[in-house]
DNA sequence: GTGTATCGATACACTTTGATACAGGTTTTC
DNA sequence: GAAAACCTGTATCAAAGTGTATCGATACAC
């Protein structure tokens, strides 16, 4: 399933994030993306990694628990070191801006789909390899998203096709299915790992990004909610299965494609 | 909620403005970006603060009741005082030329976003810093557009061609949409951001300039005010989606060129 | 002054979402 | 086997979020 790995010149990456299911989702993916990747679940590993090798990014997380995103962020400023991407929760708008203004080169809200994620990455990359490596950044220079058009945006499968940048779903006969927010972030969490077992606190993590409370049962919810407007019948699903004691599957392949 | 204020080297600004409202957003933001901010209410005023202090630029209405902006511009000028940075009004193109060519470093059209004041600002505080400053600056220089040239007015997106500049919206069949300040400055955050969730708050701070009140809704209705005139069918929005519980998106992307 | 455009506040209908409850089903335990 | 314990599907509900019509305050042109 690895597709061709050499097209990055294989630049290296550093995942910080206290969260191991975070972590090591993002490790995986990007890894599949032809990156070389590290991790650390923390402030302390971090400057271990950096001291010990070369990165060209870093994707950091803004909230954690004793020393927090921002900080490591200024670190890496102080040190001269690579370009940081920040992840942040939706809900803090101030923190984001602050973020910015301590010298992240751009940053992603959680929930966030890794190919998101991914799109940044390259945008900055690619703003990295323009300037020249010793220029002293302009302050207050904010990230430029212009030639994001060229990512992979359409998810097929089983008769569907998800765009992801225009958030719309649409079956091969044309007909537009109207989702809501928390089933299109599902879905496509679905659609991003197809054919794995998928547990609720993994879906729960990757949707809305916090942890399960006990008797927690919006997951099921949402699958039953996706189910009525996805399966043929709702009742025998065939698209997303039920694990029983473990979690949901996607069962159909996915093939990802340009808009 | 200040943030970083040491980065500009504490570059001085005076904000010469009859209206109260333009003035004290114009303060707060500005001030938030780091520099120092004087404010004053008319041409007496004025003379006052220059008198006490040195500025490293004056931003200046043009249209005052009273001394107008025109002789004040002309005074500073005489007294050899700091760059000068014109606010004028979108109809007063005469006024404009007459403006640069009594010695004004630059101008902006009102309505204006703050960001599009803060890149002018930063366009004439780097002009300045470059030339020497004991060097007897020659009048009638005129602004550098050119060279502000590597800034791109026209972003086009999905059919769309928003010029900044000539702020304007021109559809792919060269139908012109007008829209009011608050449309323009809101759909510009937007093509800053494509295809990124901006929350309510985020859109506030960049359009506003200000934080929400509790139950804040009008953002909401700028969006749909927007959507009302840019989008084929407003009840089934495909250009600035909802993000549940997160904000708004424009799908779109965006490319940007010169004019 | 009047006429007009803009824009935020407000109100109300509607949508989305997670919690809860209950009716099944499955596994474990005896 | 049967009962108990546990898991899952989903209807229903309340809380919160959202769309937008409407209105009044304001600004500005005339």
């Amino acid at each position: 399933m690895s597709l061709y790995t050499g097209d990055m010149n294989e630049k290296s990456i550093l995942v910080v994030d206290d969260h191991k299911e975070i972590r090591d989702l993002l490790g995986e993916y990007l890894g599949r993306q032809g990156f070389h990747i590290s991790l650390a679940d923390g402030g302390e590993a971090m400057r271990k990694l950096l001291a010990d090798k070369q990165f060209d990014l870093i994707v950091l997380d803004l909230m954690m628990p004793g020393e927090d995103g921002l900080s490591l962020c200024q670190y890496v400023r102080e040190i001269n070191g690579p370009p940081v991407i920040m992840l942040t929760a939706m809900n803090e708008d101030a923190d984001c801006v602050v973020g910015l203004e301590l010298g992240a080169d751009d940053y992603v809200t959680k929930p966030f789909s890794p190919r998101v994620l991914l799109a940044r990455i390259k945008t900055v990359l690619r703003r990295m390899s323009h300037s020249n490596g010793s220029e002293v950044k302009s302050y207050g220079s904010k990230p430029q998203h212009l030639s994001i058009g060229t990512e992979l945006s359409q998810l097929k499968f089983d008769g569907w096709c998800l765009d992801v940048f225009q958030r719309q779903l649409l079956s091969d006969e044309g007909v537009l299915v109207s989702l809501s927010n928390a089933e299109f972030i599902l879905l496509e969490v679905f659609l991003n790992n197809p054919r794995r077992v998928m547990s609720r606190d993994q879906l729960l993590v990757l949707t809305k990004g916090r942890e399960a409370e006990p008797f927690d049962r919006s997951i099921d919810n949402q699958v039953s909610r996706v189910r009525k407007k996805l399966e043929v019948d709702p009742q025998q699903p065939t698209l997303i299965k039920t694990v029983w004691g473990g979690g949901y599957m996607l069962t159909s392949p996915v093939t990802k494609s340009r808009g």
